[in-house]
DNA sequence: GATGAATGAGCTTTCATTCAT
DNA sequence: AATGAATGAAAGCTCATTCAT
């Protein structure tokens, strides 16, 4: 219970400062300090600072792939799907309004994880890989399946349409962060950007 | 002279390393390594690290502003150069054949960016923004102008377009690396991603 | 009575790891779940991680000196008690099966014992030092009696004797230890140690 | 050349460190201090603390073989030979008044070594084992010689005799130096202990 | 009495940076 | 101009010890 809520809250602290300053820059300190615990807790609940990255990204995946199962089960048609899940999406980077793409932090972290012998982390990695690679396949499938029942374009192969739709939105929505963040202008509102993707969307429609 | 010959070494070793590692796990010690100089020149030729990585997204932005501008002169019709400047960003990914966006990477270092005192750092910096502004504005202005001229769809702010665009382009390319690195499966080609990004692109033409 | 079982438990299952991992690799934590109770208890019944050590030691003594007298009452001849006293140590050795040698822990541990300044533990280190002394004595007693009596021979000091026939029977069960533990091959058994001791000690008596 | 200088004047450290307060109390900074270096350097120049033991170690291991295969090839007799190495082993600890046996120091240091991943180090860890054992075979090689040509008595196995006599050395030499640092009074010289490994040895000779 | 969650001092280790040569 | 030995600040991590419950 106790130990639960202090994983959390070490896991909010590390997800919001991970964001901001990026893996690599953040310390074990800081995530302690944002967390209000001592660094020696943190050690206490995690194994090493990358294990509570890969559980930062997990909790993500996880939330991902819940999110959109749940918005799936509520539409037959392949394009309502389709639409159903980047809503969700868009919905989620929304709320999160953080600056986590855990794409790119996995990227970013990637030299660090060849460093990997532990069990734990191991298996925590191959839950990542796993839950990636589903979101991926759930994604492929849909368009697919658009694709078969003639509702969508065929002359691109699924996985080019869902990183087309798939990258779109993140580098939207990484605009919108940016210019939060004062760093950019970008000329762009978030009603643009749902506006952007619904319409990208359609364009591998077949009316 | 002889200072330009090493200077360039350096940038090369760590546009090649940065690109490999990530900014962060690089160290000094692997691009002297790499560029076959000492660890004190490359204090001698930059600053610091920072220093490096800013004149390697310089040198990057300015060949790109360079291509795309030497790719403009070309074309008149705005769709036209739509298609020259992202063949031509395309080319360019391909051809580094390296895992670098100065995107991401600029992304990773922010932090670090904060840290700028030294005026000349200073001034790259703003080099660096004035230079992606540019390329932001250029790419604006080109969709703009097509959609005045009622060759491109109105419905999006050209911005979104621009992003949308260039994230797709982004994200396939990276596909296409996390591939060739082993890490991910992808099931797409080189090809494909071309054909996707023409494909994408005609989607905003009217025809 | 609850709190002496506690402590005996302690320290059992300190002497236990102890022995194992040595006293600086070995961690309260470990020692609490050997011992079957929590961290926080082992602090209720010692200072603090020395106070143990020395509680083990001092218990170590205790036992070999108790042991010692024990034998020492039942002979008469100086020689016979030089047997006896051996054979009972080696007797311990055997027992306790244990890669416990208080020699080597206290010396592993002597730099720790100069920040003793809780009053306690100072009584604590003066009683296991004295101990220590009082069985150096004993046993130099019991040599210089036989030189006097000659029975032993008078070349060597008491001392010189005493540490040559004790230092041979740690080497020899620190070998057994040793390959017991997989990590040597010494190429004798318990047997061979004991004929060993027996042997040498009869080279130091006149016959 | 100022590199193996400075390794040499931080092994030289290490090893007087060691000796005084054992390796796990030895911070790399204590050493780095007493060596007259940065903390920085002990890591250039050796991979980690453990392998800096396994030098020193290594250092002791080599040297004392060197001095034996020298003092070996001086002798015919196989008593003669014993008196040369067990001299020159005494003359070796007395050299190097440091308390610093590499026995003990093994030992304690074991638990560390189960953690030895590194390659160098494994092939360091196993030039000392390789070295130990060599130094044993050495020994008793030359006690069995003794005793076919009938100069050294049988009844004990030359295992258990080089380890008599090389037990009562470490423990006679020990003695004089926890003397030496005030830590007790044994109540002998060095004289006396030279003498007593003589007679020692003697004692295993057939006249 | 007993617990174990929580602490933080202190350690090893890394590596950008400096500077004598 | 060029080197690389040397530095030391700063990071991750361990674990004896404390204390609210």
């Amino acid at each position: 219970m106790a130990e639960q809520d202090k994983k959390t809250r070490i896991l909010n602290a590390a997800m919001k400062i991970f964001a901001c300053k990026g893996y690599q820059y953040t310390t074990i300190a800081e995530i302690a300090k944002e967390a209000g615990v001592s660094k020696g807790l943190v050690h206490v609940c995690f194994e090493n600072k990358l294990d509570i990255l890969l559980d930062v990204i997990l909790f993500f995946i996880d939330t991902v792939n819940d999110l959109i199962n749940q918005k799936l089960a509520r539409c037959t048609n392949p394009v309502e799907k389709l639409h159903a899940v980047f809503a969700a999406l868009m919905e989620l980077m929304s709320q999160s309004s953080r600056n986590l793409y855990w794409g790119h932090i996995l990227k970013e972290v990637l030299p660090d994880t060849e460093k990997i012998k532990d069990e734990n982390l191991k298996k925590k990695y191959a839950l990542i890989i796993g839950g990636a690679r589903q979101l991926q396949l759930t994604l492929d499938e849909l368009i697919a399946d658009g694709q078969r029942q003639g509702l969508i374009e065929s002359s691109l192969k699924p996985q080019i349409i869902r990183q087309i739709i798939g990258g779109s939105s993140q580098m939207l929505y990484q605009g919108l962060i940016l210019e939060s963040h004062g760093r950019r202008v970008m000329g762009y509102t978030e009603e643009d950007v749902r506006d952007g993707i619904v319409t990208l969307i359609d364009k591998f429609v077949i009316k």
